[in-house]
RNA sequence: GGAGAGAUGACCGAGCGGCCGAAGGUGCACGAUUGGAAGUCGUGAGUACCCCUAAAGGGUACCGAGGGUUCAAAUCCCUCUCUCUCCGCCA
């Protein structure tokens, strides 16, 4: 969330982002909601602050009607007291509701636009690949090689779940461990974090965890939820501490089961792995000082693309535009790979970084002790390393060969152990 | 899952319902003492929110969390969470 101060003081731009970023809410009713907040808080206060007064008097002796007297003022404000703070705290939530709503402000350069189509092309590392043959999609390419079952999985688990088999099982493991290992010389500190988290924990991420719009599993009745990504668990590690500030920047690599519901996703490109409910991922997280996260933002982009480059898979780097940044980012960079099996070629977003600057750890209250002894809320950024199934995608659709079977990209070689699927005869 | 013990400020640790935002100790910051250090002495210091602000100041809340009793709760009652010990179960 932003500071409601800052929205006070800076109404004309919430507006406008939330304009620009075609968000539903209110900055005016947020505004008026805490207003009316603070009038109440000031009338209980004022209430208690009488209530101890008269406690106070009490302890010295006094006659029996005084004290008489004074039991009755004490009985008066504590009836006053108990209606103001049900008053209060309905007032409280209905400004938290409309308060989650509000967008974090947006970087000045992010292109303004709707959707994403609207993002901006900066950079292209590769070139889209060309083959002497009809290349085929990553599901036919999964089948002939009998590395992806998806029709027994939609019979077990249901659609938009897959099973992978054989060599694919060991190139996801490849993948996993060539991005921690890069991560690792990077100076991340790796993680396996648990696949699930609380709500609160969820919405201070930026999540919605409730909702038929919403894509997160939640379970039954345990105010817990499946986590669409680590950066849920990472970003909620220091949940509610003061860090100490020579600490910083923390760089977490975590790899976690990533679930989500997909809810209404059925008219967008959901064919194959691309749109999936469950898959495995690694994430980059980063909590720093507000002045660093510009640049460790650049950081976090350069090794997304280390990563693809190193792979041999041909991206573009997006910058994302207003409409497509979400609640919570200030700005992020998508980075897209070439997928031939898609509309018969076609750019899909493998990983994307985001930096949220204090918007989530205003929330979660994540803080750092500043040279002037000042408590302040760190900054914190989020990436993609790694998410296997749209990695796999990639590299079975770009890695094709005439035969029908899949190189194995050079890098991935020593982690997999071999460096080509062959189609498997049935 | 069962039984018991506990949760107080950066840390340790006291705390009879009103004199407790909280003793004492350690640690911290500053000052004095010293050639310098140690030691000693003195002073200061929590967080959040609200009001008022130029600054200062004032108020409210916070002793694991949430309820309750009371004119008044760190202190009494209930529920929950977590930690420790023992038992049970188990990848």
């Amino acid at each position: 969330m932003l500071d409601i101060r800052f929205i006070k003081e800076n109404l004309g731009a919430v507006r406008q982002n939330i304009r620009n970023r075609y968000m539903n809410a209110d900055a005016d009713l947020v505004v008026s909601l805490y207003d009316r907040r603070n009038a109440l808080l000031r009338e209980l206060e004022d209430a208690r602050r009488l209530r101890n007064e008269n406690a106070q008097a009490m302890k010295s002796p006094m006659s029996a009607e005084d004290r008489a007297a004074r039991i009755e003022e004490g009985k008066r404000l504590k009836e006053t007291i108990a209606r103001l703070e049900t008053e209060l705290q309905e007032a409280e939530a209905s400004f938290a509701v409309e308060m989650a709503k509000i967008p974090n402000m947006a970087h000045p350069d992010a292109p303004r636009g709707k959707e994403d189509k609207d993002n901006l092309e900066v950079k292209r590392v590769g070139s889209p690949t060309q083959f002497d043959f009809p290349p085929k999609d990553h599901v036919e390419l999964g089948q002939s090689l009998d590395i992806i079952d998806f029709d027994t999985a939609t019979r077990v688990s249901g659609t938009k779940f897959y099973y992978l088999k054989n060599e694919a099982v060991i190139l996801e493991l490849a993948l996993v461990r060539y991005a921690l290992d890069i991560l690792s010389r990077h100076g991340f500190t790796l993680m396996a974090t648990p696949d699930i988290a609380k709500t609160e924990i969820l919405e201070g991420i930026g999540f919605n965890p409730r909702g038929a719009e919403s894509n997160v599993y939640t379970l039954e009745g345990e105010d817990t939820c499946l986590i669409g990504t680590a950066e849920i668990t990472l970003g909620g590690y220091h949940s509610g501490t003061i860090l100490d500030k020579s600490q910083l920047p923390i760089r977490y690599a975590g790899i976690s089961h990533c679930f989500r519901r997909e809810a209404g996703a059925a008219g967008q490109f959901s064919k194959g792995l691309y749109r999936v409910h469950q898959f495995t991922k690694v994430e980059m997280f980063v909590y720093c000082l507000p002045e660093d996260s510009g640049r460790i933002h650049e950081e976090l982009r350069a090794i997304e693309e280390e990563i693809f480059s190193s792979l041999g898979v041909p991206f573009r780097v997006v910058d994302t535009c207003t409409g497509d940044l979400g609640a919570p980012a200030y700005r992020k960079w998508d980075l897209e790979a070439w997928m031939p099996g898609r509309n018969n070629g076609e750019w899909g977003e493998i990983t994307s970084t985001s930096n949220c600057t204090d918007y989530q750890a205003r929330r979660l209250n994540v803080r750092y002790r500043d040279d002037d002894g000042k408590n302040r809320f760190v900054h914190m950024l989020n990436g993609t390393a790694i998410a296997c199934s749209r990695a796999i995608i990639s590299i079975l659709e770009n890695f094709q060969q005439a035969d029908g079977s899949v190189r194995i990209p050079d890098a991935l070689v020593p982690y997999c152990g071999f460096d080509v699927i062959r189609p498997r005869k049935k």
